[in-house]
DNA sequence: GGCTGATTTGACCTTGAAGTCAAATCATAG
DNA sequence: CTATGATTTGACTTCAAGGTCAAATCAGCC
């Protein structure tokens, strides 16, 4: 039930929580020397004091809770898109690795996904986790379609998934924006790759 | 420079190390609820006082560092083995994946690569990650000979080189021991995989 | 037993980061 | 200008977890 005010419509309190959530991702991207993500880093990057981040999320574990919403539901939608073109396994297989690679390197919100989704709280985990599997399940249906199909051979498509999402995930721990492979040759690539890794 | 005891030499402090770096993979593989690994955790389950740990390692970093090296040289060790086999490449490969898949499912130092390496000094990072490198470098070296040799088709080793090892990091997330899915068959089915995606 | 050095103990210290809150400030309507 | 509610501030509190240490205990040797 979120309260609308007429004087800042387009400068609500969900554009502002949306900011708070693309700082924590440039800061998690950015994140250098130390181990752990700390709400005073996200608050200096985007010129804020600590304590006003608390006005719009009540603690740290729902800030990055909703991060993580915000990210799976971009590779919903990637899906949602995707089953609604007219293309072949192949070819939506092939959309989808590349829009998700696309979104854990160069997404607003695709480096959330290293934090630990062990420091949720069991409702959010079990809430988050629920998305995800959805988007996961729907890669293993499309591998599943593919080899009803014959457009790829007969396998286990559970490991196909767990393995193509698994690299795609680990992404984020070796890629470095501006280095020597950009996230459209690698998201190429790795289409490229495990498609010849599914096909008859 | 290590002191020898006369009177303990098969329960020595290295000996004891090693049971505390097992505990922590232990302890990491069974994290439930909360987000980040506990010295009084290890202790705990090691039937140990917390400070009693702080007589093996200086500090947590330390230990965690100790762990990483332990885990890299596991895997160093099948490269070795790999490299003074006779197996072409693509043989080679499966090995090194199916050796590297039961050493992060089931073997005693694996889960330690969940651990977040921007938590350990910077001297230490340097170390740990030369010894990785060592590692990756050798698996790509083994893709660029398949290449060379005409039993992988031709593509960029290095890509091929972070899917496999990405995809192979990632599985302690998603595996549980004792589930439907052993490590034995994920070990398989990945290389199967993989070796599919790299053939001509 | 008594000595010596290795190991263990648990109470205690310290720190860093999460989170709180009352007061100050700001934007807009009237 | 003033009233009102939204937002911001920064000093403060809390607390968990890492880490310390002097004293107690243990193992083997003489």
């Amino acid at each position: 039930m979120k309260k609308q005010r007429a004087w800042a419509a387009d400068h609500d309190v969900g554009e502002r929580r949306d900011a708070i959530m693309r700082g924590l991702n440039t800061v998690l991207r950015a994140r250098g020397r130390p181990g752990a993500l700390r709400m005073q880093d996200v608050a200096d990057h985007l010129g804020l004091v600590k304590g006003n981040l608390y006005y719009y999320f009540r603690s740290k574990e729902e800030l990055i809770y909703h991060a993580h919403v915000k990210c799976v539901r971009v590779s919903l939608e990637a899906l949602e898109r995707v089953r609604a073109s007219r293309d072949g396994p192949a070819k939506r297989l092939r959309t989808l690795i590349v829009e998700h690679i696309l979104a854990m390197t160069e997404g607003e919100y695709g480096a959330v996904l290293l934090e630990d989704i062990e420091q949720l709280t069991t409702a959010h985990r079990r809430k988050y986790v629920a998305l995800r599997d959805e988007f996961e399940n729907g890669v293993r249906e499309i591998v599943a379609a593919g080899i009803t199909q014959g457009e790829f051979s007969k396998q286990d498509a559970r490991i196909a998934g767990f393995a193509i999402l698994g690299a795609i995930n680990w992404i984020p721990k070796w890629y470095r924006p501006g280095g020597e492979l950009s996230a459209r040759v690698i998201a190429d690539r790795f289409a490229d790759m495990f498609l010849r890794a599914l096909r008859p």
